[in-house]
DNA sequence: ACAACCGGGCTCTGCCATTTTC
DNA sequence: GAAAATGGCAGAGCCCGGTTGT
């Protein structure tokens, strides 16, 4: 079962609650990277008085300092790391080293997650090996740890580790999904699992609430591991804020139970997420703004449901797309029709209609339908209509001169 | 041939506050 | 009473193209 040998976690045991010493050492680095074993009475450390109250290991400090590691920001993280008598800077750095990490990716890892070097060999090991059986190489690892120091770091419970592993297996997630969420949001793994049952758990009831029963389709897990899968990041969410855009968004778009359904499983759940300000301020401030348009509440609702993403771009950004589609003579009613042209960038949609007014493209005429595809369906479709232009027509020029 | 639909890729940490542990 | 562990927060899009439908 347990991959965990028992022996392995007693070792960590003992290192971890007594102070024998860090066995292994790293040939590469420089001699005495490692503050020194305390004598059993713990006196003369480094030549000086046992730290107490406030006053860092000046010897921690020199070696981290040959490691390359900002000691402004360290202290400025965790200040009781840098005052700690026994750690093993050492052996992390040798182990991280070992895995392929450059020296300026483990100066920045402890730099940013002193806690780090207080970690024991034998535990970085069992943790390396949990963390590998969902990414394929010690390099993805490596990246992911230069990424965020802190998710790998945070805590110390493997055991937890494992049960979040397992946990999220046993939700149907494949290999791929299971990598896909860690990938992105590798805070995951150092919730506790219980934080996270609980948020699988809210899912469900969310679903329940809605109509799912253990025969219907979706059956609420199936309804949970859809959301998740959509957001990866609602895991690393408080359930509290989850439950709460949930709630929102069936208040202000007034949707029934099938339609808030849909939506969540659906495209929906890619601004659950979102703060409950933001989101808020987001839809109100779409509102005002679609309202000035002479749009009314099933307009807004009719975008929101069809492309919720709408809630994701900040009210700035938003009205600074409207308004380059208005200017280049799109209706608001065919954004309606059509928002995800909004996927795409104020300047590409800007640069586009200004492509497209010089070949005399209607678009009350035609649609946008030309604004939403890729560049190259963009770049193919000009071809044809430059080619359908009458010869008298000077061809249009490049980059917009 | 073209439009419409739809999902996927990229990617999200670094800090603060509170609780727990030692 | 300290450090460690843990929860929570703010921040804020863009683009591509395979497949299916007509």
């Amino acid at each position: 079962m347990s991959r965990l040998r028992e022996t392995g976690l007693d070792l960590l045991k003992i290192y971890s609650s007594s102070l024998l010493p860090f066995p292994r050492t790293a040939p590469w680095l420089p001699r005495g990277l490692c503050t020194a074993t305390p004598t059993p009475d713990g006196d003369h450390l480094h030549g000086k008085q046992k730290t107490s109250a406030g006053s860092e290991n000046v010897s921690l400090l020199e070696n981290l300092s040959l490691l390359g590691v900002d000691l402004k920001k360290a202290r400025q993280r965790q200040p009781g790391v840098l005052r700690k008598l026994l750690t093993n800077e050492q052996g992390v750095a040798g182990f991280l080293q070992a895995k392929g990490a450059s020296r300026q990716v483990i100066a920045g890892i402890i730099s940013r997650y002193p806690r780090a070097i207080t970690r024991s060999l034998d535990h970085l090991e069992q943790r390396w090996a949990l963390w590998r059986r969902v990414f394929a190489s010690d390099s993805e690892v490596v990246d992911i740890l230069h990424r965020s120091p802190e998710s790998f770091f945070r805590s110390s419970d493997n055991e937890n580790l494992e049960k979040n592993i397992v946990f999220l297996s046993s939700l149907g997630f494949d290999a791929k999904a299971l990598h896909r969420l860690l990938t992105t949001a590798p805070r995951t793994f150092s919730n506790s699992a219980e934080l996270n049952r609980q948020m699988v758990e809210l899912l469900e009831d969310v679903g329940s609430e809605l109509g799912l029963t253990r025969r219907s389709e979706p059956t609420p897990e199936g309804f949970a591991k859809a959301v998740i899968g959509r957001n990866v990041y609602v895991l690393i969410r408080s359930t509290r804020r989850v439950r709460r855009n949930v709630e929102a968004l069936r208040a202000s778009l007034r949707l029934d139970d099938a339609e808030l359904l849909a939506l969540l499983q659906g495209p929906g759940a890619e601004i659950l997420d979102l703060s409950n300000e933001y989101l808020g301020k987001n839809f109100r401030s779409l509102r005002e703004k679609m309202a000035s348009l002479g749009c009314g509440r099933a307009d807004v609702k009719r975008l929101v449901v069809a492309y919720p993403m709408v809630l994701y771009i900040s009210s700035e950004n938003l009205s600074g797309k409207l308004d380059a589609l208005l200017r280049g003579g799109v209706s608001i009613q065919q954004v309606v029709d059509k928002p995800k042209v909004l996927d795409y960038s104020t300047q590409n949609i800007a640069g586009r209609i200004e492509e497209l007014q010089r070949v005399g493209y209607e678009f009350q005429r035609h649609g946008i339908a030309i604004l939403d595809t890729s560049r190259k369906r963009f770049d193919a479709k000009m071809l044809k209509l430059c080619a359908a232009l009458p010869p008298s027509t000077p061809p249009p020029q490049e980059g917009g001169g």
